[in-house]
DNA sequence: ATTAGCACTCAGAGAGCGAGAGTGCCAGTG
DNA sequence: CACTGGCACTCTCGCTCTCTGAGTGCTAAT
């Protein structure tokens, strides 16, 4: 059972409409709305066959039609047309790419908020990297009880922590420690970080008081947090503007399901193919406060061994065009930033503030 | 004209009942719930003075009587109790705050979730630093054309930075870099860092090719990022399960309000006493979105020139009492361990989750 | 001073009704 | 034969109306 062409427009026209509105649609509505010159008679037939199939379905018998998860999923797959992006919309993304001189969980957070913002729907941020490992350390004298431990993980992340101890260690022994920690410690996972290591290191730097317990404790936390990956939900409040959100019930089950990162982790189930959109529709979703609302999800690179994810939850009626042409420039324009060994930034940035080169040149002459 | 202790009693029972169900309270079911050995036509009459007076409202001639701004401010001054915590409460506070072994933003939405669970309200945590600076820089090189800055800010905070470059430098061009900010950028606020210093730094260390302008980039960053302060709310789908925000637009209007950090930034407004807790009922918030719910803030030292505040949002008709015991046990404990100069962590951490030290020298043995 | 009793008020739930939108089907038309 | 106009039918939604019950304020009795 085929489905002719002629059904397929008026199926993409009653999908636009009802995404556009949120009612359910008409045939006359169809008929009127230009397009394809049927009247509404016809457009009844086709309807009641589309909803035969499976494409369509009636809240009750005299109402208008609704498209089913089965109408979404062909409508995204072959029906929708790929919409462009307005200037401003490119503009915006743009302008926030640029400022991004920051750490990668800030960077995600105004991803997330920039991805809210654009789509009007709440927006998820994951970065789930991949078995981490630590490549360097550094420990930076500070006073004779502080030091401050730097580690470079495998990604392009750098985490540090400040450490006081309740005793004085001197220079020497510090620089010792971080040597023992670069032999023996480095490109080693979790779980290689055993009490049989850090024996060997204690003997072999000659500490009794504990110390490369510290850093190890340190190194041990900063590589479950890699590895644990972070979820960030912006533009939850979003949510509540959408009419099939105004039971706050409804609302408050779904906020609260996204609200949990543990969830959020979860998410993305299926990661096959890469670089390109994938979405999930309503009963698509393995999570069961997910089974009426749809996810629009885009990958990006976020260096080797990081991979970063950035999804729109909203309801099935989603304007997945505009959404998946918006996740589409954001992941790829994301990629390219964070994959390349990243631009010197700094020069450009402080012209722009103060003044340019030359003019700096000039006035301190 | 004063408020005998007798309507006093009452006030309390009326806000007590009406805490708890949320609906207007008769004068029945305060007769009824003991406490006062009084009919309930006494206490209707008394309840009709308290409404002359000004703490109790009627939203209806023949509906039950609800507290006033007025009357929830006389609750929290004098009348209600010191709440205590349990022991399932303080336990869970205690056990959240061992695992303190993070960064301060992460400690900051951890606490901020923490406070939303125990509440049943959204939280919201603030860091407002007190204008920062950069007490010490280190350059750390990884390879010809890449290394990471450290800097230390003047509370304990550390950030870092990985710097590539488009060209190749050698260790003894890092170190003198380093030198010159050690001397010439520390101690000195965001606008001091000026062209003419930049300059000044390029010719001491010999640089061409604008490496100072890059650490001075990241160092403007760093303390732009200091000084912004920042904010994060937690438990935002608490406040769909509230009665009062059952109606979706007031319940979308509250939380964009709240999503907005700028926003939140601007909450503590009358910042004057310390340590202890501050209520701000309905109509006394100055944020015209904040008008008819309740926030109780409690501040700690995060350090010498870091001020926390962690707050809860929730409906005029809020637990207070039990919101300020949780809070201020909160904001005592967090005090306590940011305020010490951090006791060395590690040691127990590692013991805990491995075996303990005599077990691991014995394993090793 | 407190209480019991009583008439009064008013929001909210529920029933009943009508309008309007949309359907399915049938007969007519190019 | 595909399409269209027309018509009877269905069902939701919004409206009004009524009724119930909780709660009040007042008065008279203790």
């Amino acid at each position: 059972m085929d489905i002719s062409d002629r059904k397929k427009k008026i199926l993409t026209a009653v999908i636009d409409a009802y995404i556009a509105t949120a009612e359910p649609v008409g045939s006359k509505l169809i008929a009127q709305s230009g397009g394809l010159d049927l009247s509404s008679a016809t457009i009844r037939n086709e309807m009641a066959e589309l909803t035969a199939m499976g494409y369509l379905e009636q809240p009750h018998t005299s109402a208008g039609r609704v498209p089913s998860p089965q109408g979404y999923r062909l409508y995204v797959n072959e029906l929708m047309e790929r919409q462009r992006l307005s200037m401003e919309e490119t503009e915006r993304i743009n302008s926030a790419m640029n400022l991004k001189m920051q750490q990668l969980d800030k960077l995600m957070s105004d991803i997330g908020k920039l991805a809210s913002s654009l789509t009007q729907y709440p927006a998820v941020t994951l970065a789930a990297p991949v078995a981490a490992t630590i490549t360097r350390y550094d420990l930076i004298y500070v006073e004779a009880d502080t030091f401050i431990a730097v580690v470079m993980l495998d990604g392009k992340d750098v985490e540090n922590k400040l450490i006081h101890l309740p005793f004085s260690v001197d220079r020497g022994m510090i620089q010792r420690l971080a040597a023992v920690f670069n032999t023996d410690f480095t490109h080693i996972t979790v779980d290689q970080i055993t009490p049989e290591r850090i024996d060997r290191a204690e003997r072999a730097c000659g500490d009794t008081m504990g110390l490369v317990s510290v850093v190890a404790a340190f190194a041990i936390d900063t590589l479950q947090n890699a590895s644990r990956g972070e979820a960030i939900l912006s533009g939850a409040s979003n949510l509540l503007a959408l009419p099939e959100f105004r039971d706050p019930d409804k609302a408050h089950q779904l906020l609260s399901y996204l609200s949990d990162s543990e969830h959020l982790l979860g998410l993305p189930a299926a990661e096959g193919e890469d670089s390109d959109i994938q979405v999930l529709i309503g009963p698509e979703n393995v999570a069961e406060e997910l089974k009426d609302s749809s996810v629009v999800i885009a990958r990006y690179n976020a260096g080797d061994n990081m991979r970063g994810i950035i999804g729109v939850v909203g309801p099935t009626r989603m304007d997945y065009s505009g959404v998946a042409a918006k996740l589409r420039y954001i992941a790829t324009g994301l990629s390219r930033i964070l994959a390349a060994p990243e631009p010197p930034r700094g020069f450009e940035k402080l012209q722009v503030k103060e003044m340019t080169e030359d003019e700096r040149k000039d006035s301190t002459k």
